[in-house]
DNA sequence: CGGCGAGTGATACCTAGGTAGCTGTTCCCC
DNA sequence: GGGGAACAGCTACCTAGGTATCACTCGCCG
């Protein structure tokens, strides 16, 4: 991307507030962004791990899900949901070892790419940014766990609530990154079926916890929500 | 620990010998040793997250298992099984965050340790092994990407059958890893209970895939595992 | 404005797998 | 060599949650 585009410095700031990019100086990041170009995923728009592993994308705006799928039942289970400032497939960067997960944009997801050969010659260039990918990934890792976990150990209602809660906005209160999502997303997310996550949204609407009105949840009440997460109050 | 204590040259080859200290130079490996003092758990010995976050890990021998617990129902999760080679915790060597974990010796082990702090000093000392390191988390990633969406696309014999196939050595065709332990420890890896591991050991050894002897078990067929795992076929 | 598609609510049914409990066997350790 | 803990096998029972299906509502686009 030339320096002249249009919208370079938008780019270039979206890129220096990620976390992926800590530490990293302003200058090779310049030179990072003259290798990328931008593109436009629609929503809905569909990846499979082979076409990402090439080549190395930043998401500037947009949700992405991350998920695993069984092809004989049909079941899909969402391991993240990435957006703004994430970047992905991390382990295709380190590794060429394909693993076969796919990838789904839930809005229009405006990306930055980069052939990932051309990544991994800037980041021998500029080695510092190790450790900032180190954090990253430890990052993930830790939330990846709990998604590991949380199936076995806790049963739907409680990681449904449990999700609303991770996903509260301390200071507005509101939810966020998953708030407009179907209760199929939904579902992806906690590793259970559409009918159950609107069976259970009944459940936490009659006892007071939430509201909804089409595709969106409000939090009505967060101490229910903790109790139910913490396994003491079942409606 | 001192190089003329009677194992330097053994732990020197140990942690030579592991992926997480490829590219490392013998001089600082020698350096690090230095600064390291070798502990021996027993079997059953139990650490939590809390006592093992301020001190880092070198397994020299013996097995360790990584698990999740849901201290209502007593249930747990295994989500690695660490062993030779392996180090740990690499989390709270990036973040101090805590996480809820916890640490069981599967075996007596051998360990190296280092207050974290002492280690964090090595690495910057040598940055080189940044690379190294995230090469090591890239691959537990991975694994344990697998066993997040393992729960919710598999039945459990699908995730018995998968685990037996992955610990298989592809040379002896014997077990590794997790050939001799209890079945209740075999259900905390593939996230179910002793009774279902029982079952369906049971129907694997019915339909000649497997055969057992006390703590043993013993691939027959391997083809007919895989065929399980495919769900292709079904005992 | 009308019709279609996407999303939700709700019902009835079913089964995988979790729970509880008992028996017999093997391994040690006194 | 005997007693106890750890472990495996098995039975019977139960329920969380998955499957299937339909009806209803909303929003959008032609």
């Amino acid at each position: 991307m030339n320096k002249d585009h249009i919208d370079f410095i938008t780019y270039k700031t979206a890129l220096q507030s990620a976390p992926f990019f800590n530490d990293t100086s302003s200058a090779s990041i310049h030179k990072l962004l003259g290798l990328m170009t931008s593109e436009r995923w629609n929503a809905k728009s569909f990846k499979s791990s082979l076409e990402v592993s090439s080549t190395f994308h930043f998401i500037v705006s947009g949700r992405l899900k991350v998920y695993k799928a069984n092809p004989d039942t049909g079941r899909e289970h969402t391991v993240f949901v990435l957006s703004d400032g994430d970047v992905f497939d991390v382990l295709s960067l380190l590794d060429a070892k394909p693993h076969d997960v796919y990838w789904e944009a839930l809005d229009s997801v405006d990306i930055l790419k980069i052939s990932m050969d051309q990544m991994r010659n800037w980041i021998n260039q500029y080695p510092v940014i190790h450790k900032a990918i180190l954090y990253y990934l430890g990052s993930r890792m830790q939330k990846l766990m709990d998604v590991a976990t949380d199936v076995t150990l806790h049963s739907t209602l409680v990681r449904l609530a449990s999700l609303l809660l991770k996903n509260i906005n301390g200071e507005t209160r509101q939810l966020e990154l998953i708030n407009d999502l179907p209760n199929e997303e939904i579902a992806g997310l906690i590793g259970t079926t559409r009918a159950v996550v609107s069976r259970h949204i009944q459940e936490l609407k009659r006892c007071g916890a939430i509201s909804v009105s089409r595709k969106q949840i409000n939090v009505k009440n967060l101490e229910m929500l903790l109790s139910i997460v913490e396994e003491k109050y079942v409606p």
